[in-house]
DNA sequence: AGCTTGCCTGACCGATCGGCCAGTTTTCAA
DNA sequence: TTGAAAACTGGCCGATCGGTCAGGCAAGCT
């Protein structure tokens, strides 16, 4: 049992993509395991035989996403505040675009987010990123980048009908409005 | 029965203000009739016997909100478009501080908003505010008071510890530097 | 063939949900 | 004082939730 069993894998990879779905789609709270079961094409059993727990589901589902910002973390903080800046605010579209349905989700769990262990380190390395986009100690900008952020993902959400491209063009052009960094 | 009998009005207020610090702190769903009793000092069944169901408390704690947001819209309608994006921007930050508790409580359901007749007309006349905010039909501007507004809406929850005063400089400052109305 | 191992499932559990109803207590006008 | 209407409640209902468990089933080793 050194190499990883296919079906093992191929099943787990289709709960984590159906379950992916629902929860953008209808938020976590409101998606049941049964519904993800049903969408995989397997039993409710069976998603609990592979994942520990609701909450397990949840955070193979936001894996990826937070891997990428841990990443873009690491990388920023290697550089200077002016091109840590620079980085964050190229590189923080770029992930709410392409993980947009991670942030529909991160925003359904956000009254209980503090209670959810599995999702901390993604939101102290999304606080993170924050402080680089502000790229100032003032607070006010501090606040400003939060501001920012804020539109960010809320801009991302409910965003399917738009292209990558203009999405991201969009975004870029409000955070350096708002960060005066035109 | 021509006039309002006291304690008919005095518990409904109580259960819809108990209901409101709930939905705000735990989320709509995570709020069940039995916890707004409890905090509301009567039974489960009197809060049903006040209201038609959960979704009824839910348009109770909306319902100031609500009247208020429909009141700007009308207002503004009247102006020209100049001044109407003027009184959009000074009111709608007025009305997010305010009410923040209610933004709070809207974000939670949003995932499902569109399921909800009873706050189908704030969404309404919000995306109208929206057109306001705008001041233009330049889609690229559109876009931009919709990030706007997600920026702000997102600004106001969880902002118990910021002073009104606070909240509303940082928000008015933000939303001109999108607007480009300094 | 027998047997182990990994993958999967139906049936079931306790808890909790929103909602309902019969009946009790309170209120208040006559 | 009295009686009907209003206010309120305990207890119950069906549905659904996340989660558990014993066992079925196919694959591969001996």
């Amino acid at each position: 049992m050194a190499a990883t069993t296919p079906a093992r894998e191929r099943t787990r990879r289709e709960i984590v993509h159906q379950a992916m779905d629902l929860f953008q789609a209808r938020g976590y709270n409101a998606t049941s395991l049964q519904d993800i079961a049903t969408a995989a094409g397997c039993s409710k059993a069976t998603v609990l035989y592979h994942f520990s727990g609701k909450p397990a589901v949840l955070a193979a589902v936001l894996e990826p996403a937070a891997a990428d910002v841990a990443a873009l973390v690491k990388a920023a903080a290697e550089l200077s505040r002016a091109d840590a800046q620079e980085l964050a605010i190229k590189s923080f579209i770029d992930l709410a675009v392409v993980h947009r349905g991670v942030v529909d989700v991160l925003q359904d769990i956000l009254p209980v987010i503090e209670q959810m262990p599995e999702v901390g380190q993604l939101v102290a390395d999304g606080l993170q990123l924050s402080d680089y986009l502000a790229g100032s100690d003032d607070p006010l900008e501090q606040d400003l980048a939060k501001f920012a952020i804020n539109g960010l993902l809320g801009e991302c959400r409910h965003a399917q009908e738009r292209t990558d491209d203009d999405l991201r063009r969009l975004c870029d052009i409000a955070l350096r409005r708002i960060l005066r960094r035109a």
